[in-house]
DNA sequence: AATGAATGAGGGTTCATTCAT
DNA sequence: CATGAATGAACCCTCATTCAT
């Protein structure tokens, strides 16, 4: 399993990377620090001396998580210029995340520690929001998509993707995603073209 | 807010309303049974002597809220005949429910309490499924719906209607859901038929 | 060793009274719960459920402290008419309090738990103050005390009482010191009186 | 302030300023070898290369306090003949040290680090005696002091001053200690001399 | 001589659970 | 049936100390 956040060659990555998938698999408050010092092969002073406390460490990963989606995505979806284009590129995008590092997109789907965000919101509830409503709204202005309530149309592509990609990580779909884009990505596009 | 599971009268329902909320705000470990305690106005004693343990009580709290559920999906959703029929019958039942009792469906759609649930499934993606492909299997033999692959469409039809309860949830629609039903099924309706 | 404070017959009570003599043999930071919970033979529980923390403890451990001393001078020392009898009741009081229970004595003399008092000032040099000067300021008004600096008077009554006190908890004066009541009264008296 | 014992030039000479400082301030336990390197500009391994172990810093800072005070107090009051002259030059001495360097002279009246000395004396208590024992024997020989038990006119000479440099330490005694020396040892005189 | 990353024992504290009343 | 005082395992975190650089 790739890492996409961190290198597992320095203690502070490999802390967070046995981090995400502690805190994905368990819960944060599950997770102990005993926990991560058994999985990343370091230290309690490690950890210590690393991030000054449990949280902290969550807040890091937190934030490293939604740089590294935001930059994924605005270097994939975003500079495409049609809607169906970039409704495709996104499928891609987190299809390809699915399986390149699946705990990122768990992480990008479940958590809301709440030691880290004060809103409650998930990773794709609100970084994730801006990118869908920014291809609907492109969408709309150039008429690729019809003229449908936002809400209904964010739920649609934001529900369809992730919806997928859960039944892929809770084992209910058993192949690969990307070999699922073509269907997913026209699905989506019945459902939203003008 | 109605209490779809239990009766406050009884100690007995004042310990499960207070947990299912607590669960759903805090998660199962962050709450305590002395939160329990406070928040059911009953005593550690009376917790212990309705349940043996907290994991037993978060088991017995689970398979209500998935008797519930199946109980009025088979009553609201199955009954009907056409595919059509059933899948705006599922975004009414599960759009009124999150009006209704936002802690049960916030239940629904995220508790996956590893001490209860061992393939850390939650009620949607288990019980939750088995509605949607019946309503799949029923529609697409009946020529409804169009020959897609079942995961896309259970994708499909999941993934809208949670979606944009979760929106809801999360405060990012503000909206009763049920306003957003008609737009909803259309939305659906437009990616699956024949 | 009579427990001027506290009552073994109660788990709180035994608390408290190991904490005293442990706070006065080795300082509140050395002192753990644990070594508490060995010599009040309790629990960690049980000290936590009678006190919130251990700061907790030794802030109601120095307000007994305070009010119980308080009580002693004020019913012995204050009542009595001219300064050379206030002088020798102060005397008395502590010289008997010394060999009823050293630890409450040594408390009075040298604890200053930074947790608890923000001010640093042991108990001597609050509360013990007070008495002090009330007994000079009322000494002077009667002709019975000599014209000089309160402050060297203060000094004067308070030093020679407290340093003989600490030579006895020291183990440098090994009889009991009421034997010594006279002869220190009547060197306060050479110093201060008109 | 300027340091009676060490010098700021070195690097053992800044740890050990800073030790004594944060010793008196907070107590040997509290205080951290990272509170000593912040404090003294210098690093953990710096600490280590000059002290072995914290205890031994420890050690050699309370075998430095005591060297300096039986220098300075076997220069300016042992040399001298008469008891009241000797009284009146132990009571400049203490009172200007703790004008000069408050943190010595409040680490000579407190300072009882378990670690170091084992019979949990104070510099005061066991060197400081040695000084005050010798004035009462000489002037007792030379019939200058009054033929009083020796502990009590110990008591008298050394609780009065400490009792005092206690007051001007916890700040309620406000003005420099010197201008009180006349009428300080005055009284102890009245209660000395024979 | 100097540095600071790494170690882990042991601290204060929480909380599920028991049981005498 | 109901109560809550008592228990102790296991949590997060601190900090004296080591050692490779």
């Amino acid at each position: 399993m790739p890492e996409l956040l961190t290198t597992t060659d320095t203690v502070r990555g490999r802390i967070l990377a046995s981090a995400i998938q502690l805190f994905v698999d368990q819960g944060y408050h599950v997770t102990t620090i005993p926990d991560i010092v058994a999985s990343s092969k370091t230290s309690i002073g490690a950890v210590y001396h690393h991030f000054s406390s449990k949280e902290e460490l969550a807040r890091e990963l937190h934030q490293q998580v939604i740089q590294e989606f935001m930059r994924q995505a605005e270097e994939s979806v975003l500079p495409l210029a049609s809607a169906k284009d970039r409704i495709r590129a996104y499928v891609d995008l987190l299809f390809s995340l699915t399986e390149k590092d699946s705990y990122f997109v768990a992480y990008l789907l479940h958590a809301r520690p709440r030691v880290v965000v004060d809103d409650n919101l998930t990773v794709c509830s609100r970084e994730g929001i801006e990118v869908t409503n920014h291809i609907i709204a492109d969408g709309k202005a150039k008429g690729e998509l019809r003229d449908e309530d936002d809400r209904i149309l964010c739920g649609v592509i934001s529900g369809i993707i992730m919806r997928l990609v859960d039944l892929r990580l809770d084992g209910l779909i058993v192949e690969p995603l990307p070999t699922l884009a073509d269907k997913t990505t026209d699905s989506i596009w019945r459902a939203v073209r003008a």
